[in-house]
DNA sequence: GCGACAG
DNA sequence: ATCTTGTCGC
């Protein structure tokens, strides 16, 4: 798929902030997303000490969850993991690997938050933006909020707050398993991007779409 | 000033 | 994320 111009890549976290508070106005927290028949997984890894990013995309059908087209990127890594600024680290290797797929997937869902960020403005939501399509942000694990406990029932969520604001919903995927963060990226409301993570997740904790680009990105 | 802190 | 083997548990 073609990417479109970007804006410049910032060299540190205050150039970062300044990027994230001019994109985080144009986020679509609604539904805009037609037939969805090609999920893709979005997962990033590093090689040689770091040095070297790698980027994968699985691009699976919907609803059958079968893998239909693939792409891995490498480039040098040009930005520190700084917790808040993920997205300036790993997304320009992800467009390279975006770029590389033929057809636009209809969602994608991303390694790590959406708008469940200090400034609204986690990987999920600035992918979505940069490529304009739908995305749903799968954490493993908190960066912002709080929440009640999730009871132990597939499917099972409590929401996120974070000052004042539902910026998410923690969810149970599975039994027996830490829940996942889940937050809209853009043009998705959270409750279709619940609904679209648990019809991605069959046996596992994490997204098939996830897992898949996950063994890409790691090797 | 003191912690917290996606991947 | 990554460095790293076997091992406990369903």
């Amino acid at each position: 798929m073609k990417i479109q111009q970007q804006h410049p890549w910032p060299a540190t976290a205050e150039e970062a902030t300044i990027i994230q508070q001019q994109l985080r106005g144009d986020i679509i927290k609604e539904d805009q997303l037609g037939a969805v028949q090609r999920v893709a997984g979005v997962d990033v890894g590093f090689e040689e000490g770091g040095t070297i990013t790698r980027a994968a995309i699985a691009v699976l059908s919907f609803p059958e969850l079968q893998l239909v087209e693939h792409a891995i990127a490498r480039r040098p890594t040009t930005f520190p993991y700084i917790p808040g600024f993920l997205s300036f680290r790993e997304i320009p290797a992800v467009l390279d690997a975006l770029e590389q797929i033929a057809t636009p997937p209809d969602l994608l869902l991303c390694d790590g938050h959406g708008i469940a960020h200090p400034r609204r403005m986690g990987i999920a939501a600035h992918l979505g933006l940069l490529v304009n399509l739908p995305a749903v942000g799968v954490g493993k694990s908190l960066l912002v909020g709080k929440h009640d406990e999730v009871p132990e029932e597939r499917g099972a969520w409590q929401p996120l707050q974070h000052r004042g604001e539902t910026v998410g919903a923690v969810l149970r995927t599975r039994v027996g398993t830490k829940p996942l963060y889940i937050s809209l990226g853009h043009r998705i409301s959270l409750l279709t991007a619940i609904d679209y993570v648990m019809r991605c997740t069959t046996k596992w904790r994490l997204p098939e779409t996830t897992r898949h680009a996950h063994k890409l990105a790691s090797g």
